[in-house]
DNA sequence: ATTAATTTTTAGCCTAGACTAAAAATTAAT
DNA sequence: ATTAATTTTTAGTCTAGGCTAAAAATTAAT
């Protein structure tokens, strides 16, 4: 069945407040992401269950169907593989490409996503660390912890980050933090956890405990 | 000024309906190339008007005005821009690209299609022989001929299409007419104005003279 | 167990962009 | 110069996807 672009973002936030939770998800959840009102909300779940992509009860939240989640993941699956494009053939910063891949996204065709797949050399992840689906739909967990939850003295890799807004990537780069990065845990100060950083060999950064929050690394 | 998807693809055919004539151009014309009925292309006339894109006298025809052009032009820029992407880049044939340019001609992004024109070399035509406008709307006349145009025992070079549906592309791709082909006419038969052509060395082939018509050549 | 606060849904309205049917203007044919 | 045919516009309707305001259900707080 057809879908359109307001059902594909609906679809694609839906399987991110899904992703984590076994709890149905929320009308208001939904709104503050797609910056619609609740009411709208409501009024797309209604049509989202009618065509069997996800389940909803009145009151009672939302959930995505196996179709629904295929849907959503193909969706994705091509969001990222734009970012790649975007970063690896066009030469944009990883926190420059996440408007335009939003758009493009919802470009159809069967045999596109595939192309761009193999000219790419079947990347597995994006320029933010997130893993690409399969054609099948198939996500590795890849179990990346948070750097706020790493110990003392412990070092890790930062695989992803955890938000892609434009800002926050922009900080990170300017503390020098990309992807593959080796980081040690110098200092957690307990008043307002922030985080003391060796990379690599250089000298020490100071971070705040939200910016830890939205680093992923593997220890 | 905004330009939604819809008034995008009015602007696209209104200036390929300009092109060539003097004249204004009529409702209906606009109706048949958009597959709209004649009310909703009167609709959105208005509306073009209203955000001084086109000049529109009621019953009396409708014009690009030099911003509605310069929109237009900026989206066939990205339409053949892509189109080589697809080709060039992807491995697409020629009559497979058309439908998924159409698509991605409407992402809105300052950056992306000038990188995009940087990643191909800034190529100068599209795979159908379409010259690509610049940046600044420059799209360059290049004054080629109708194969039916040419003279008995004429030699010519194959430079592009006057039509881009799959089924032409693919007939002149078994007839092993691509860009670039040298070709002499070697019949012309008055009859049905059909032409026997030689390309380069091999052996002669016959084309109507609707295929003709929409095959471009220079002297 | 009520009451209060919060969340969600319904009801009604709006705009973009399509449609059909009918009216009006233009163009062509007697 | 009328009349007929064609084209174009208007008027009214529809759907998708938003909105606000009011009603209903759920959850939290006395
Ligand atoms: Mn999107
Ligand atoms: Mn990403
Ligand atoms: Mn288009
Ligand atoms: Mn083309």
């Amino acid at each position: 069945m057809a879908t359109s672009l307001a059902e594909e973002n609906y679809l694609k936030i839906i399987y991110r407040l899904c992703e984590g939770t076994k709890e149905d998800i929320s009308t208001n959840s939904i709104a503050e992401l797609t910056n619609n009102k609740a009411a709208s909300v409501t009024d797309m779940l209604q049509k989202l269950a009618e065509k069997g992509w996800v389940t909803y009860q009145k009151y009672q939240g939302v959930r995505l169907t196996n179709i629904g989640e295929s849907i959503a993941l193909s969706i994705i699956r091509k969001h990222r593989l734009w970012e790649v494009f975007l970063v690896e053939k066009l030469g944009y910063n990883w926190d420059e490409v996440h408007e335009i891949a939003e758009q493009l996204e919802h470009i159809e065709s069967e045999t596109l996503i595939n192309k761009l797949d193999s000219f790419l050399d079947f990347p597995k992840i994006d320029p933010h660390g997130d893993p690409i689906p399969s054609q099948e739909g198939e996500i590795p967990e890849l179990g990346y912890l948070h750097l706020s939850e790493v110990k003392l003295n412990e070092t890790c890799t930062l695989m992803g980050v955890a938000k892609d807004s434009a800002v926050f990537l922009q900080l990170l780069t300017k503390l020098n933090l990309s992807l593959g990065a080796r980081l040690e845990v110098l200092e957690i100060n307990t008043f307002d956890r922030s985080v003391s950083l060796k990379i690599a060999e250089e000298k020490p950064i100071f971070i705040s405990h939200e910016v830890a929050k939205n680093i992923l690394v593997k220890i």
